[in-house]
DNA sequence: AAGGGCCTCAACCGCTATAGA
DNA sequence: CTCTATAGCGGTTGAGGCCCT
C-alpha cells in the first residue's frame, strides 16, 4: 500500500503553535466539531497539516484535558496498568479522565520509570532487578503478556473482552465493576459471573465454542471466593491459566507456545509478594 | 554572569488499523 | 476484494527552561 505523505504541500508550518493558531483551531472546531482533519487546515485558515491540527487539539486544546501534577492515585493507576498492558498509552489514558496518552507517556518516561528503577524494579517487567547482575530470563511475552493472553482466549472463544470491566478488576476500581454488574442480569458476584461479564458474547461470534458456557465447568461457586470484595490480578491470571490449560488446541497456532504462556503466568504469580502500593 | 548539561513536554514521524468507495 | 483516505498509536526529537559549576 502506498502511503500518502501527511504534509506534502509546500509552505506547511511546523513547530510550536502560536496563540493565534490555537484560537483559529478552537473556533473552527467549536463551530464544526471534530473530524475532517485533512481539509480542516484550509477551511480554518491554518498553514498546518491536518495531523498536526488533530494532535494539537487532542493533546492540548481539548476542553476536558486535565492539567497539573499527577496525583498519587493516578501514579498508582498508571503503574498498575503499565504492568498489565505495557506501553499501551492510549489504553492507559482511557482509565485516567482528562489525561492524554502523550501526557502519560511523557510522565512515564520522565518520572515513573525512574522511580521504579530507584525502587529496584525493572520498569519493563515491573519485577525486582536481579542484584547478581545477570539478565533475567527473557520471556517472549513481556509485560503485556497478560493482555495478549486475554485477547487470545477471547479470540479463541469469539468473544469481545469488556476492557472497562477488566480494568476495573485489575486496578480495583469498584465503580467500574459496580456499574458493569448493574448491566448484567446475573446478580451473583462469583468469579465465574465476573469472568462471564468480562467476556461478553460477541454479536459477530461465529465460533461454535462458547467461553461463557465453558466457565461453569471449571469454576464452581464453592471453590471460588467472592472476587467482588477480594479481586486481584493474580487470581484472575490463575483462572485464565486454567482456561488456557483447557484450550489446548490453541497451541496449533504457529505463533503460539503454551509453555511460554505458562511460564509467563507463573512468573506473574511470583510477583504476588510485590507490593506496588507501597513503593512510593 | 556564563555556559554546559540535564530535564520536560509539545510536536513530529512512521507505522498500522479501519472505513468506505 | 482492492485501493485510498483518514484516524490513531507509540517512539523519537528538539526547543526551551532549569540547575549546577
Amino acid at each position: 500500500m502506498v502511503r500518502t505523505p501527511c504534509c506534502k504541500e509546500e509552505g506547511i508550518k511546523k513547530g510550536a503553535w502560536t496563540p493565534e493558531e490555537d484560537q483559529k483551531l478552537i473556533a473552527y472546531l467549536q463551530l464544526h466539531g471534530e473530524g475532517g482533519w485533512r481539509t480542516l487546515p484550509e477551511k480554518a485558515g491554518l498553514k498546518r497539516c491536518g495531523k498536526s491540527c488533530r494532535l494539537r487539539w487532542a493533546n492540548y486544546l481539548r476542553p476536558d484535558i486535565k492539567r497539573g501534577e499527577f496525583t498519587p492515585e493516578e501514579d498508582d493507576t498508571i503503574i498498575k496498568l503499565h504492568a498489565l498492558m505495557g506501553n499501551k498509552w492510549a489504553a492507559i489514558a482511557s482509565s485516567l479522565a482528562g489525561r492524554t496518552d502523550n501526557d502519560i507517556k511523557n510522565y512515564w518516561n520522565t518520572n515513573l520509570k525512574k522511580r521504579l528503577k530507584q525502587k529496584g524494579l525493572d520498569p519493563i517487567t515491573h519485577k525486582p532487578i536481579n542484584p547478581t547482575g545477570f539478565e533475567p530470563v527473557n520471556h517472549k511475552l513481556g509485560s503485556s503478556g497478560s493482555a495478549r493472553l486475554l485477547n487470545r482466549v477471547a479470540k479463541k472463544y469469539a468473544v469481545d473482552v469488556n476492557r472497562d470491566l477488566l480494568t476495573g478488576i485489575i486496578i480495583g476500581k469498584s465503580t467500574i465493576i459496580a456499574e458493569d454488574s448493574q448491566n448484567s442480569s446475573d446478580t451473583e458476584h462469583s468469579t465465574s459471573t465476573l469472568l462471564k461479564t468480562v467476556a461478553k458474547p460477541s454479536a459477530r461470534a461465529t465460533s461454535p465454542g462458547s467461553f461463557s458456557d465453558d466457565l461453569d465447568v471449571f469454576f464452581s461457586n464453592e471453590e471460588i471466593s467472592d472476587m467482588y470484595t477480594n479481586v486481584d490480578n493474580v487470581g484472575l491470571m490463575e483462572e485464565l491459566k486454567s482456561i488456557l490449560s483447557y484450550a489446548g488446541d490453541i497451541k496449533d497456532s504457529p505463533e503460539y507456545n503454551v509453555s511460554d504462556e505458562m511460564e509467563f503466568l507463573d512468573s506473574w504469580n511470583e510477583e504476588d509478594g510485590l507490593d506496588l502500593e507501597n513503593c512510593f
